[in-house]
DNA sequence: AGGTAATATTTGCTATGCTAATTATTCGTA
DNA sequence: TACGAATAATTAGCATAGCAAATATTACCT
């Protein structure tokens, strides 16, 4: 491999995956959604697993505590998800959907899929699995 | 394909480009070398192709301008780069390396190349040649 | 029980990413 | 040549991302 290859493809994967957020950003604003890529998906796992402690979500969705913190702050603002306090362990909160958040989840989930398509058009199902194992090795190389 | 594997596909995308930049970002930290990732990137870029125009650095590094003018407003304070006035357009800036810089650039250069090396183990030749196409496509999609 | 280690969340700080608006300058054209 | 459009860089504002430190609480251990 020749002297730059391994920084180019890291490049490559970093601008790529920028261009993905970036074009699911844009089509969000321009649809009126009304959240952030990243406020979405906290909604969506929200949605599909019934409320749960800052820290398991965080987990789940592959971002730290301060991070989520910070989002949940922002959901919470916009009335789309609340924290109640842990039955046992005063330390943690259990975050949740309000009413009107789950309805958000419910109006935009389709939606949300035909942005996501324009991504991977023109990719073969071969496709999708070589990427995902290549991404996965990568991915468990640093871990 | 189902319900939400195009989602899925746009998570595992982002954080396996935020875990090798991340990844980068700590090695550097922890080597010394005192530049970030993105910095280190100006840098290269700079030391490859002698002086340029903003802008120009900022198409050929794939950042927008006013993420460019920060990293440069770092760089130059690190004393690594400095701006000079455009010879026939007073609107332009031209970036280049100070000596620090350039020797900067000549003392990381193989010890960059080492750290990146860890992402990319146990992937084969034609797993490069079809990870670049489909992250090229992918960009190209959205592009 | 008492003290220390571990855990959950938040806060602060720095850096990047994107959009929109601003400033300064140059270009194109009537 | 004067004026509006385009361009280069910056600034401002918001939203992540990551790290370290602070806070509050719980768990463990002897």
């Amino acid at each position: 491999m020749s002297e730059d290859s391994y920084n180019a493809y890291s490049l490559l994967l970093d601008r790529t995956a920028r261009r993905v957020k970036q074009y699911a950003q844009q089509q969000f604003k321009e649809l009126g959604f009304n959240v952030t890529v990243d406020q979405w998906l906290v909604l969506k796992h929200l949605y599909e697993n019934e409320e749960m402690k800052q820290n398991v979500l965080a987990e789940l969705i592959n971002k730290d505590n301060p991070t989520l913190t910070r989002i949940i702050d922002l959901l919470c603002k916009k009335k789309l998800t609340e924290r109640v306090l842990h039955p046992s362990d005063r330390r943690s909160f259990i975050v949740r959907l309000t009413k009107e958040g789950t309805k958000k989840v419910e109006s935009l989930r389709p939606k949300v899929r035909n942005v996501r398509l324009k991504a991977w058009e023109g990719l073969s199902g071969k496709d999708f699995n070589t990427f995902k194992k290549i991404l996965n090795t990568i991915y468990n190389n640093l871990g």
